[in-house]
DNA sequence: AACAAAAATTAAAGCGCTTTGGAAGAAAGG
DNA sequence: CCTTTCTTCCAAAGCGCTTTAATTTTTGTT
């Protein structure tokens, strides 16, 4: 069923059943009720496209995940990300397009997102320290916002992050206090930007607490089990190994447990674990107690904000740019205790 | 710059650009080649929704991600299929739409995506035991691949599966083999079709065997490292504790062996664990030797294959239905040993 | 009752593309 | 030289909607 049926049908002319459907004023509110039940009893839905080359908007938006050859790891926040976002878009009447962008593909690709019309406006994953997407997307014209930031880019844009500094420094001076003088940073790829600022919070309370950080006891990379473990395996080799570790996420701590247990070590008491908890709905921090100590934050909740944010910067392109910055909680889980004294 | 534009740069009418670029014949393949060229260099890009109206074909895949306010849990999966899948769309010049759908509210959902004319055809995520979106895509027409089965559904439909059954009864006989009598069941939820199957190999190489199942060694639900970790817990709680443990993804394995260290004991010394690996790419079992031994089968294939089923099914919808079951690995990891001989 | 103003409706153009049905010109055939 | 057949191109219609501009109907005023 589509419009000229359903005009028909009511012996009406398309426009009044556009504008009756669309709440224009200028339809008498007897002809309107009619036609609204009318398209319910027909089940009539505009079609997306045709409404879309109508309008010139395609109320629909982009998210390009960057996929690398190299490494072929799809960031499992994602999933949350992407859930928490999509909710958003449902519930105001847009669609979530999907695509997977390989590296240095990505001008090309976003270039073309525009000239083909097909979203209105794009959210910006993984961005790394100087992200030329950023002001490629600010030349184009397409409203966006980043899920994080690039800090070397100086210009202004619209941006959710969480305060990863923080949330690192804080995680680093809780592991001082419970007087951990040797901890090892379990972190994500360092060219990306969140994983920049989290060990730049790490090594600030370690400046600040007057303890030296060791390049040695400092870890990055695509944050798997596997890495995580590796990881962890070597800062346990040294010969002056940690008593603590700080890992990215859960599925590196994870990594990072099976080192230690391999060792024969306990941990919360041999060795102390906090990690970033992004609350991924399948890999919560326990029940009641906390796995992991942690720093949290909600991924999801990043969608939907990120998402909410894109749409407004959509509606209102003027009001921009938006910027929010979530802070974490911390929890303490039964994965941190005090430093073992030295034997 | 749209097609009248680059019509007219070139001083030819809209009809010989657009046939030129889409490899009609009856253009002069001089005129083709200097239309391409200027396509090329001023980045024309029709636009998708122009194009779309025209043709009748929207050129995207739709992805129904069901998520139920009760669970509301992102199954991690999705990632990597959906990796996979959009490889497959990308080389292929589709799009891909998510939608996420709340439970009950799936056949608005299906119906809306036909009557909108957003996508030409679906992949159905997550079939459930009886699942009333098979019969009701067939009804509405429009082309779809489920990803697993709907056992009760009587109906021939496209789909791609893991042959769930085979793979947990071979992982039971191997437990078997090993002297286990007594193993834990950590399913999936199962209401869902994939996780019914599982169970039913279980079961059926116990009455192979001639051993007993114990429905006190039987736990379905989420398949959440919590969840893993409570039914375990509740199993080794048993007067009669399992000597080994059959789980239905490493992230609930992972919560299985958590239960497992808290009450001191070794993997795959004390107690064995056996899991259906999806090979998710932050989830990789072990980077030499696998942590878990495991039935092995890559979801991110699966996306890969059931996108090139769906896009063949687009183009030949007579072809159809097509069918394809995938055969799992087992791999041998370090998870898995002789059954501790009774003390 | 006559006329202006307001309200309700519609015809038609346009969004950017594909495609049908010609038309013009060149090549081939008689 | 004229007709026929290709070859190559184009004008215009159409996809399903929105929206401008115009028209008809209703209401209000004197």
């Amino acid at each position: 069923m589509n419009l000229k049926e359903l005009a028909e049908k009511l012996g009406l002319s398309q426009t009044t059943v556009s504008r009756a459907l669309n709440d224009y004023p200028e339809v008498n509110e007897e002809t309107r009720a009619r036609i609204k039940k009318a398209a319910i009893d027909n089940f009539y839905r505009p079609n997306t496209r045709a409404k879309s080359l109508a309008t010139g908007l395609s109320m629909t938006i982009g998210h390009l995940i960057p996929v690398s050859t190299k490494h072929e790891i799809v960031n499992p926040v994602f999933a949350d990300f992407i859930a928490g976002a999509g909710e958003t878009y449902s519930r105001n009447g847009y669609d979530m397009m999907l695509s997977l962008v390989e590296d240095g593909n990505e001008e090309r690709a976003y270039r073309e997102l525009k000239a083909k019309g097909s979203v209105d406006g794009i959210i910006v994953h993984s961005p790394k320290m100087e992200d030329p997407r950023i002001s490629l997307l600010a030349e184009i014209g397409l409203p966006f916002v980043v899920h994080g930031r690039a800090s070397s880019v100086t210009e202004d844009y619209s941006w959710l992050d969480v305060n990863n500094k923080r949330a690192f420094s804080r995680a680093t001076e809780f592991l001082f206090s419970l007087n951990h003088r040797r901890i090892a940073l379990v972190n994500g790829r360092e060219d990306l930007d969140f994983a920049h600022r989290r060990r730049s919070g790490y090594v600030t309370a370690h400046e600040a607490a007057g303890i030296p950080v060791d390049p040695q006891m400092m870890f990055s990379g695509e944050m798997t089990e596997v890495q995580g473990y590796l990881s962890a395996r070597e800062a346990l080799d040294h010969s002056d190994p940690p008593t603590a570790f700080l890992a990215a996420s859960m599925i590196s701590a994870i990594g990072v447990r099976r080192a230690v247990h391999e060792r024969g070590l306990d941990v919360g008491k041999d060795v102390s674990i906090v990690i970033f908890d992004d609350e991924l709905s399948y890999l919560k921090n326990g029940h009641d107690v906390p796995i992991f100590t942690a720093t949290r934050s909600s991924v999801y909740y990043a969608g939907q904000r990120s998402a909410e944010m894109l749409l407004q910067l959509i509606k209102d392109p003027a009001g921009g740019p938006l910027q929010e910055l979530l802070e974490v909680d911390l929890v303490v889980g039964q994965s941190s205790g005090p430093a073992p004294s030295k034997g």
